[in-house]
DNA sequence: CTTGACTTTGACGTTGACGTCAAGGATTAG
DNA sequence: CTAATCCTTGACGTCAACGTCAAAGTCAAG
């Protein structure tokens, strides 16, 4: 299939699948007219892609997962490369909500003080 | 005081300075080489505004506080402006306390599932 | 007078993942 | 045949909050 196909399926734009392929994670074959050439296996390269990307990873996060799969592999978390990523990502996030938690009780003890009794509700306290 | 040594005082560079005076927040006099002058009172402004940086407002989120202040009044939250902006930042990081929530536990999932085990060194589900 | 430290404005670079043209070639439907 | 639709490669725009560099003006000290 062509990428306009592969985009409609994958629910992605053509310009994110040139981008992919830019960044060296969706190598395509081309036809003799110079037409990015797919097939099922690049569904499911984009596929992984946007699913890793939904929860949060970026290209780079994805890229042992793609590498994963195109190696032959069933699934793109079957590689170790890949289980090291998903546990980075799990401390990243891990902080991430560490450091919000801090932010959101410095914020509440801030609307506290600058208005009592307004932390309890949004919208209607004046 | 010039911009150097409020750069200095604020613990901010000269760079930042002039940023907040192109967004509004931070307006300077000139003496007559055309250099900025600054007193306490804008002392004051860019710690405001670096407080709230840190807690990871935006400068635009700062804006109210800074008006607030430069309002005459002593702190910056006394305004109502800058209550509502608090209830929204509050409102914010509660959102993303709750995305952050869930794809840790999607990611732990698909770690679980790669990896039978690995789950337990990073802190498992409490 | 000449460093040298400080200041000015202006303007491009950074980061990620694309969006949005622009100009032109290829293919297919009618 | 033309029009419509697809494809190609550039290349600039986006968003935040500045960093970094460049060319030039200002000022106190030696």
């Amino acid at each position: 299939m062509r990428i306009g196909e592969l985009a409609r399926r994958a629910g992605v734009s053509t310009r994110a699948l040139r981008y992919y392929e830019q960044q060296g994670l969706l190598p395509a074959r081309r036809s003799t007219n110079g037409y990015r050439e797919y097939d099922e296996s690049d569904l499911k390269l984009v596929s992984e892609i946007r699913s890793l990307i939904t929860v949060g990873f970026t290209l780079e996060d994805a890229r042992p997962f793609v590498e994963c799969l195109r190696a032959g592999n069933d699934a793109g978390s079957a590689c170790p490369e890949s289980v090291e990523v998903y546990r980075r990502k799990l401390a990243e996030i891990d902080e991430q909500i560490h450091t919000l938690l801090g932010r959101r009780a410095e914020v509440a003890a801030q609307l506290a003080d600058a208005c009592p009794g307004c932390a309890l509700r949004t919208g209607g306290t004046k």
